[in-house]
RNA sequence: GGGAGCAUAGCUCAGCUGGGAGAGCACCUGCCUUACAAGCAGGGGGUCAUAGGUUCGAGCCCUAUUGUUCCCACCA
């Protein structure tokens, strides 16, 4: 029964539908299969506030090509869905439109805030799922997975009870990194540093014993109210005579001590530091050698310090609650207090400045850190957090990768993850927010017992006081995304799904999220499961904007997947990011770029089209049929070769390559070439002929769409069904496997001699000038018969011949030759022959001819060549050269036929 | 300061383990050849950043240089 298409591909009217079918037949969902190898990705959860973009796009794109791949390759295959609650973003958010209803958190309380952010999960939080969806990738849905979900609290409060009892986590007074508009610490990761114009402040501070005063350089002068000591190094012969002396803080007239530590470096500035234990990681550290009072001078929320935290403060520490004396000291600013920092570095340097204190401003570009969220300067600050222990967890996690447990594809990234392995320091991992999974930890205001419990507390087991409390904060995002690869599977539970899809096999990710995520996935899985949760990293690069700029919401040139979806179709999205995109590698997006890929569709499309005209009723299921003529052995064995470097690319994650081998092959090789010659015999009266080419041409149309289902899976689908076919879809079909019975070398050469012919003809013509409607008698004069034999019907429909003549020792005055490796070909055109202008074109052919014998020979008669090269090489040189030295022959014939005219 | 990437046709980029440079777009010429003008045929265009080195042979390997991008790092 044959079908008609459309003359154009048209998206709208197949993806939808299509997608729709495949989710009611359940394709995607993963069965458990007894006996089959299993292939496992867990998606990267998008942000349940994201909207997907060019990034997302990528990554499922990877990964569906994968996933697709492998179901098709005969794997059990599962692709893991799911969102993160992101805590940091989601609770910015909605924190914001509360601004707009001009309410705070705290007037909301706790508990109705997050009745609140569930609700906004509710409405929005599956958006970027549907988006997902778009893009036809084939997750489990049934299976999809959040990081606040039941299960994956359960896996977070069981991760963090373990790590607690090894002592891999604590909780202590350290330096963190502090956003005063978040209004909550971040881990170091969270940190980005950019380049800001500043100063560096040269500043006077008195000798209290000598009167001398003493330079010292900062850049955040606004700190120096919390100074508690200035740093020399013990060696600086400049100093020696100060060891021991004191100097008068200005401005609030406080002594504080000259300390002789090695961070003071002799070589830089003028080898004096101030130290300011409670905003400076440094000078924290300092203050822990010197035991120096930690004295704080700013408010969380980024203002300086006054009387009432001062009184908040004293007030901890004369509790005697356990860890109150480490709890630092706070500092009324008097004048300054309330100002925020930006303020106050103005005030404070007025007032130096007016003191005399300020004995030089050098300018000064340097790397300030700020939140990677808001972009607001971050201030280190002590803090009360909970962190994980790196060190302990981090070797096992190195080791895995070096011991190739792990691979990273491209390997170069490998390099990255070990920097941040090996650089990491312990990880902060409470969030003074609401929103994310509440720190399991409880205080008994009593005993000052701290109780860490998978079930929750209600009194103390230590002194059994009901005045116990929980800790505020919740953990960083990431804490739960780590553990993703296994609690998504049901861990801690020994689930059936867990036994059987776990470990997982591959993790599409992009460069810029190692550090936050790969890399606590590794140790996270080696500390809980003992087993490496995946064993390929794919990196993959940036989507950056036709200008090579990153795509940002500031710069506003972000481009929407979902408008190029609409106006290209999802084929043609994919086909893009797909395409020319190596692994590891940024890639630039442009519409052109989606205009090929689109192309590219509609050529399949029609190619498609064309195989239906010609298609009977009742037409049989792809098969090869017999008596194949030599260009069916041809197309066949071209085939072959694409499903080995299709496959043999796919299995070695280069998707790039692949995805370039079947558009050449549909393209150059199917469409232009097999179609144009099977055309021959679909309008001949020969049913036989007929019936084999429509045979071929279905079997590999059919097969090769199969190839192609990975990357375009919509329009695959669409014409694998129009087509004849066996089984319900292409993407449950068995994926194409390379056959020795497809091998039919020597009629490839024979094939391509005549193809070489053909162009050569083309060629000359259009070199001349000579429209196409101008048929011409070829007369042929082959070294290699045989592929000439029954050529004719070719050059009649591919080089506007009228007929075809194989001739020996052919003499004609009149005609235009054309000169290949294996003919010569005349074509009698007595009013179009310039016998002058064929004398220079021959003798150019000439000259390039023995330009390339010179070449082949001097490799040739290069013994070190021929004694060290493989034999393999040298004897391709040896043909090539037997090839020119007969075409050099055929050439000096003609031009002596001409001449002898 | 440490590390990594990139530098190939006018533009965007491929080029796997070394064996005479490729694609898409753009450009030029000719074609509405009954699948496709979102197409067909033909064509021009590259000392593969620079300088050395290894090799019979280098876009590919090594060293240095230049330009560029990114990551990491507590420079007061």
């Amino acid at each position: 029964m044959s079908k008609e298409l459309e003359k154009q591909y048209n998206p709208k009217n197949v993806e939808e539908r299509i997608y729709k079918d495949w989710l009611e037949k359940k394709y995607f969902h993963a069965k458990r299969e007894e006996g089959k190898r299993t292939y496992t990705i867990v998606i990267p959860p998008p942000n349940i506030t994201g909207q997907l973009h060019m990034g997302h796009a990528l990554d499922n794109t990877l990964q569906d090509i994968l996933i697709r791949y492998h179901r098709m390759a005969g794997y059990d295959t599962l692709w893991l869905p799911g969102t993160d609650h992101a805590s940091i973003a989601t609770e910015a958010k909605i924190v914001e439109a509360m601004r707009k209803e001009g309410i705070t958190k705290e007037d909301l309380g706790r508990e109705k805030f997050l009745e609140r952010a569930w609700d906004w999960k509710k409405q929005y939080g599956g958006r970027i799922i549907e988006q997902l969806k778009k893009m036809g990738s084939s997750c489990d849905w049934d299976r999809e997975r959040f990081t606040l979900d039941e299960g994956c609290s359960k896996a977070v409060r069981e991760v963090f009870v373990r790590l607690y009892e090894k002592n891999l986590i604590y909780r202590g007074n350290r330096m963190v990194n502090w956003c005063p508009h978040c209004n909550t610490s971040i881990s170091d990761a969270e940190v980005e540093y950019e380049e800001q114009d500043s100063n560096f402040w040269h500043l006077l501070y008195t000798v209290k014993e000598t009167g001398e005063k003493l330079e010292l350089a900062t850049t955040r002068p606004e700190t120096m109210l919390g100074d508690t000591a200035v740093a020399i190094n013990a060696e600086d012969e400049r100093y020696k005579h100060l060891h021991g002396c004191h100097v008068i803080l200005p401005l609030i007239n406080k002594e504080i001590p000259i300390v002789c530590d090695e961070h003071a470096d002799m070589t830089k500035g003028t080898g004096v530091v101030k130290i300011t234990p409670a905003h400076d990681p440094n000078d924290f550290e300092v203050g822990l050698r010197h035991n120096l009072p930690i004295v704080r001078t700013f408010t969380y929320d980024g203002y300086l310090t006054g009387a009432k935290e001062k009184a908040e403060a004293d007030a901890v520490r004369a509790s005697g609650k356990a860890g109150a004396e480490n709890e630092p000291e706070v500092l009324d600013c008097g004048k300054y207090a309330g100002m925020d920092t930006k303020t106050a570095r103005k005030a404070i340097l007025e007032d130096l400045e007016k003191g005399g204190y300020i004995k030089e401003i050098e300018p000064l570009k340097h790397e300030v850190g700020t939140c990677y969220r808001c972009h607001t300067s971050i201030e280190p600050m002590v803090s009360k957090q909970w962190f994980v222990r790196m060190q302990p967890l981090a070797e096992p996690a190195i080791k895995s990768v070096e011991d190739g447990e792990i691979k990273f594809v491209p390997e170069r990234f490998t390099k990255n993850y070990m920097n941040w392995m090996r650089g990491t320091r312990d990880w902060c991992i409470s969030r003074q927010l609401w929103w994310g999974h509440r720190i399991p930890a409880w205080y008994c205001d009593d005993c000052g017992e701290t109780v860490v419990s998978k079930t929750d507390v209600d009194a103390c087991p230590k002194c059994g006081s009901k005045n116990i409390n929980q800790d505020p904060d919740t953990l960083d995002t990431w804490f739960s995304s780590a553990l993703w690869p296994f609690s998504t599977l049901g861990w801690p539970e020994e689930t059936e799904d867990l036994k059987h899809y776990y470990p997982t096999n591959t993790l599409v990710t992009g460069y810029d999220i190692i550090g936050f995520w790969v890399s606590r996935m590794i140790f996270s899985a080696l500390e809980y499961t003992g087993k490496a949760p995946f064993d390929t990293v794919l990196i993959h690069g940036l989507v950056r904007d036709a200008l090579g700029r990153k795509m940002s919401k500031s710069l506003g040139n972000g481009i929407d997947p979902l408008e190029i979806i609409d106006k290209f179709g999802a084929d043609a999205l994919r086909f893009t990011l797909a395409t020319g995109n190596s692994p590891g590698n940024d890639m630039r997006f442009s519409d052109e770029k989606v205009e090929a890929s689109r192309n590219f569709a509609n050529k399949i499309w029609n190619a498609a089209r064309f195989i239906l005209m010609n298609l009977g009723e009742n037409e049989p299921a792809p098969h090869i049929p017999d008596n194949l003529s030599i260009e069916d052995k041809w197309i066949l064995s071209k085939y072959n070769r694409l499903v080995k470097d299709v496959t043999d690319s796919l299995e070695k994650y280069e998707l790039g390559m692949a995805v370039q081998k079947l558009y050449d092959f549909i393209w150059d090789v199917f469409c232009d070439w097999y179609i144009e010659i099977a055309k021959i015999r679909l309008n001949s009266d020969d049913e036989a002929a007929k019936s084999t080419a429509r045979a071929v041409l279905v079997y590999v149309m059919s097969n090769t769409l199969k190839l192609l289902h990975p990357f375009m899976p919509f329009i695959t689908e669409e014409i694998w069904q129009t087509l004849p076919h066996e089984g319900e879809s292409i993407m449950i079909s068995p994926w194409c496997e390379y056959s020795d019975e497809l091998v039919f070398t020597a009629d490839e050469t024979e094939m391509e001699r005549i193809m070489t012919a053909v162009k050569a003809v083309r060629n000359r013509r259009s070199e001349m000038n000579v429209a196409p409607s101008k048929k011409a008698k070829l007369n042929i004069e082959a070294t290699t018969v045989h592929a000439f034999e029954n050529s004719g019907n070719f050059f009649k429909r591919l080089a506007s011949a009228s007929e075809v003549e194989l001739v020996h020792d052919y003499h004609d005055d009149g005609a235009v030759t054309i000169i290949t490796e294996d003919a010569k070909i005349y074509i009698p055109m007595d009013e179009l022959v310039d016998f002058k202008a064929e004398l220079e074109r021959l003798s150019k052919e000439k000259a390039a001819v023995e330009k390339d014998i010179d070449f082949v020979s001097s490799k040739l008669n290069n013994p070190n060549f021929v004694n060290k090269a493989p034999e393999k090489v040298v004897e391709a040189q040896r043909e090539a050269l037997k090839k020119y030295t007969d075409k050099l022959a055929m050439i000096n014939e003609s031009i002596a036929k001409i001449e002898n005219k």
